[in-house]
DNA sequence: GTAATTCCTCAACCTAACTTGAGGTCAACA
DNA sequence: TGTTGACCTCAAGTTAGGTTGAGGAATTAC
């Protein structure tokens, strides 16, 4: 199974081939070169980049992917059960995310109908006067609870 | 009911000041000037800005957020009922939003356990062969669907 | 064998979303 | 009245995540 080239890794996964570099030097991805001094990828590099991309789009900076990626063994091609350990610990951070998306959601919803405007009782959108010692802001929106 | 400073807002919203002129500079917020050149908001503004950032928090750009905020009313004090308009419209991105996230988790998950490792049929990871027509990437992932 | 591609490095540029700093003004308290 | 802290503007710097371009070398196609 041949290796493949910069440009062909980037018409597999949809990136740009300036993107693809911006990884090397970044530490996602670290490819061999031929004797020319040109990139040559393994093809499991194609389910590496995709995982980039993926866990891009969920919102994980290109530091958390390196953090994941670096549980992928490196001496040899990453296996499915390689791969299976990286999703576990992914899936929960998504888990984690998803949670935190549908609460702010549900809670928005509810503050905008409560009645609450008066600014006096609302603890979502006025929570500076009742979490104070947690630091000012609407921090009940954003992952604080009271008494926890 | 006075309006407030800026370094007030600030510690209302857990805002930096720096960011709340920034917001300014955006036209998420436009303050009035007292006799003296600075800056005073209504206590309404302290709903608004929270809204920003809420909405950033859940990954809307400014430019975004600033065009939702258009939707509510410039001369008066808004109401609550402007605020539930102003959600409604919102919470529908953000259904979207999830079902995204919950979509690519379940799919991403699907395909790390599913045994289609080999490249060849995986149309999650490797989907550059079978989707050419809609571009290269992983795009299935991303929100197109075959046949769709 | 030569022409067209593709690839290389490195530096500079780009957008979003802010922060920092310089130099100066305004407001509140004793 | 003074002085201290909060505020003002404007320009420049910062981080993330890249793209663009110059100048040159390697590969591929005929």
């Amino acid at each position: 199974m041949a290796e493949i080239t910069i440009g062909a890794m980037a018409r597999r996964t949809g990136l740009a081939v300036s993107a693809i570099r911006y990884y090397e030097s970044q530490s996602l991805i670290a490819p061999n070169r031929n004797a020319g001094g040109q990139r040559r990828y393994p093809k499991s590099d194609i389910r590496r980049l995709s995982f980039v991309i993926i866990a891009q789009k969920l919102g994980f900076t290109l530091t958390q992917i390196r953090e994941v990626l670096t549980r992928l063994p490196e001496a040899r091609t990453p296996t499915e059960a390689d791969w299976e350990r990286i999703a576990k610990a992914f899936r929960a951070d998504l888990d984690a995310k998803i949670d935190t998306l549908t609460r702010l959601r549900d809670d928005f919803g509810g503050c905008i109908g409560c009645g609450c405007l008066s600014m006096k009782r609302c603890a979502l959108f006025n929570p500076a006067d009742q979490a104070a010692a947690k630091g000012p802001g609407p921090r009940y929106l954003l992952g604080d609870r009271p008494e926890t």
